[in-house]
DNA sequence: TTTAATCCTAGTATTTTACTTGGAATTAAA
DNA sequence: TTTAATTCCAAGTAAAATACTAGGATTAAA
């Protein structure tokens, strides 16, 4: 049950650029450089959150990207969908989440108790991660800068794993 | 962010367990038919189910597994711990759960933000699976199956993956 | 002594993850 | 007009994780 590293990177990506809305546009090397992720990667998870139209970007020297919408308006939930293509802990037909007509999967679909655990899951996911937005993490992020602002990470230590 | 099969295997399984305990022992392989799963991988989760405490066994001729206590005591979360090892979305050094001393992990601990939004996600999923056990499971499967009691599942549609 | 079961260790094919490589296209600035 | 900086795109790949299988050894009831 785990959060692979584009929804992770993804969501670290995206609280930098929501830091950065004071510059024109934010390259990805920037960001990569900050945050230690690689580029090339990061590329990737760009192309995602571009299609999703949380970031918007111009091309050429001097382009870069920028929030698709105010970070106010940019769910966690958000940048995970959009990075990992669902928050869902448990996808089987039948449940809600896949409105897929008709219980077309698991024997005796409607005697899979389980399923009823798996909803509960996804929602307890899906409610908490909708309810937090970049703004927030934002703030919270200068909080604890300023507390230290002495303190500037460097790579080396972790970023990656 | 899935749940291996592991998790939901498991679950099912000890389901499945608890809705027979008014047989003396459950036999693996009549747990493996009744849900179609492999006998063989069971008995991987079963060794997890038992180091938990969450099952007994006796072996030899006529044996097989029983609960180790009460299905009002065993949660969901219970399960999915034992047979995935944690439920946690995202496990990095610096989390509450993981009580690893010092930020002995990524770059700038106290400044990486998504650190509070995988508590409060990991806290979510906890608090659901420890909220449900599995008695109200059995419970809301007999329910289900006297509604519909002339459906049997049947291995080929589903079950596996 | 046969048979039905748990228990144990290891192997393995497949899939997924976490990248990298090698460019092409675009645009601002020199 | 060239150069440099950037996004964009498609494939390839090594390593890890997943989802099993195989082959027994052990135990105990019938």
């Amino acid at each position: 049950m785990k959060l692979s590293t584009k929804g992770r990177y993804g969501l670290r990506a995206m609280i930098d650029l929501a830091s950065h809305m004071d510059e024109e546009t934010v390259s990805l090397s920037s960001i990569a450089r900050r945050e230690c992720i690689s580029e090339s990667y990061l590329e990737q998870l760009a192309s995602s959150l571009k299609k999703a139209g949380l970031v918007t970007s111009s091309r050429g020297a001097q382009g870069g990207y920028r929030l698709g919408r105010d970070a106010s308006e940019i769910s966690v939930g958000d940048v995970l969908r959009a990075c990992e293509g669902s928050t869902d802990a448990v996808s089987c037909p039948g449940l809600k989440s896949e409105s897929a007509g008709k219980e077309s999967g698991c024997a005796g679909a409607e005697m899979c108790v389980s399923k009823y655990v798996w909803e509960k899951i996804n929602t307890a996911i899906t409610d908490t991660v909708d309810g937090i937005y970049l703004s927030e993490l934002v703030k919270e992020s200068r909080k604890a800068r300023t507390g230290h602002p002495d303190e500037l990470p460097g790579c080396a230590a972790g970023g990656k794993r």
